[in-house]
DNA sequence: CTGGGTTTCAAACGTATGTTTCAAACAGAC
DNA sequence: GTCTGTTTGAAACATACGTTTGAAACCCAG
């Protein structure tokens, strides 16, 4: 019970707070007094701050993209030959999300939060581990994606694809606030599953858009 | 010469490094030294680190806000009655951004990675800042943008507008990043101005997506 | 029991941060 | 030139950080 529970609870607490605040902005006091653990057990059973930043990543990262991998098989089992549509390699990565194993409500939320943490804040390390960790799985996705938009230019695939991922983790990162802005506004409730359904067309319709025309800063005339 | 060369060095160096590494990895000394002015005058010009970050959007912020207001000026004028369409009022937007005076060649990128960092990093008086600042530039755009869809339902719409900040803050609070990256994979070289172009066709298409099918946690059918 | 490896704990260490202090340097008006 | 308010400068302040230490507490095989 001893060891497992105390590096549980940090990294429990660690997750919570570093999706709420950031990295830098969350010091490994308030860790481990959210934990209940003493200072001195992350140095004792991670090594370093930066070593927990990859076990809480590496917690959850790890089991989803065996998830996903699974997933990849499955579709790519269900329709030989031909590649997978757009929409249904899209769906099995939203659902491989959503039907994660959450340890509690706010699972999925911090999860695609600490995504777009990973993405946005410099953490040259974080980016190093994540590269050499889980490539393999994003780069199957990415092929997938380009079997997927043919008509695409390389260069084209991979700016939309970055918007894609922006939307997504900017949204999912913030979507309790966003659900209750609503609420408070309109009086609709959303689940995060509702969101994922409303955001697979917006992604699949950005991504196939037509690409612009090249006199890329000029005003669209006027008539 | 002596008071403003010293605040505006103190600005021009924040500003850039706060672009560079974010808001809490950037330290005081840091500024004053790459300023060349001693570690004092922070405090003593702006008051504390937080008025800094404030001033650092303001010099950019009030210009951009009220070339935006003009620009939407234009565009309401230019069509009477008839609101303004989706791509005109996003294309009024990013040239607004593009057409700014830039103090140099790394203006616009910085600019787009500050708002997006604005958005990501959660500095709470920052927020609050803007909130009261530039809200009502806001809310025009806003307004714009729902006069321009009007088929949509307001929830609807409502969620497209955060996949659109989303995609837009994250893509361009990492561009540098996105761009180097590029460049390595496939040795292209892109200019912010490009990553408009490209991002705006994207954000228009997923904006004016047909709407989900209300069967929203079910798979698409794999015929 | 007892002994040895493991885990916890309070305390301290060294460093970096934002901020303050106060004397010196400077500016322009008289 | 002298005085007054403003700006700079070197130094120190208090605080918070990540990390280390060494002794106590704990666990469990022998």
């Amino acid at each position: 019970m001893a060891q497992s529970d105390t590096v549980d609870r940090i990294l429990d607490a660690a997750e919570e707070l570093f999706a709420e605040r950031g990295f830098s902005e969350t010091s490994l006091r308030m860790i481990t007094s959210k934990a209940n653990v003493n200072l001195a057990a992350v140095n004792y059973h991670f090594g370093s701050k930066n070593a927990l930043i990859q076990a809480v990543f590496a917690r959850f990262l790890t089991p989803f993209c065996q998830t996903l991998e699974t997933a990849f098989d499955d579709l790519e089992a269900s329709c030989q030959e031909a590649p997978p549509s757009l929409d249904r390699t899209l769906w099995a990565l939203t659902e491989s999300a959503v039907r994660m194993p959450q340890r509690n409500e706010k699972g999925i939320s911090i999860f695609m939060r600490l995504l777009g943490l990973a993405y946005t804040q410099s953490q040259g390390h974080l980016r190093k581990f994540l590269e050499q960790e889980y490539s393999q799985t994003f780069g199957r996705f990415m092929a997938l994606l380009k079997e997927a938009t043919p008509q695409l230019s390389a260069v084209d695939r991979y700016w939309r694809i970055q918007f894609m991922l922006g939307a997504t983790a900017f949204t999912m990162s913030s979507s309790d606030a966003l659900r209750e802005i609503l609420e408070n506004k309109l009086g609709v409730e959303t689940s995060v599953q509702e969101i994922a359904a409303r955001l697979v067309p917006f992604l699949a319709s950005g991504l196939q858009a037509d690409v612009a025309v090249p006199t890329l800063l000029s005003k669209p005339s006027v008539a």
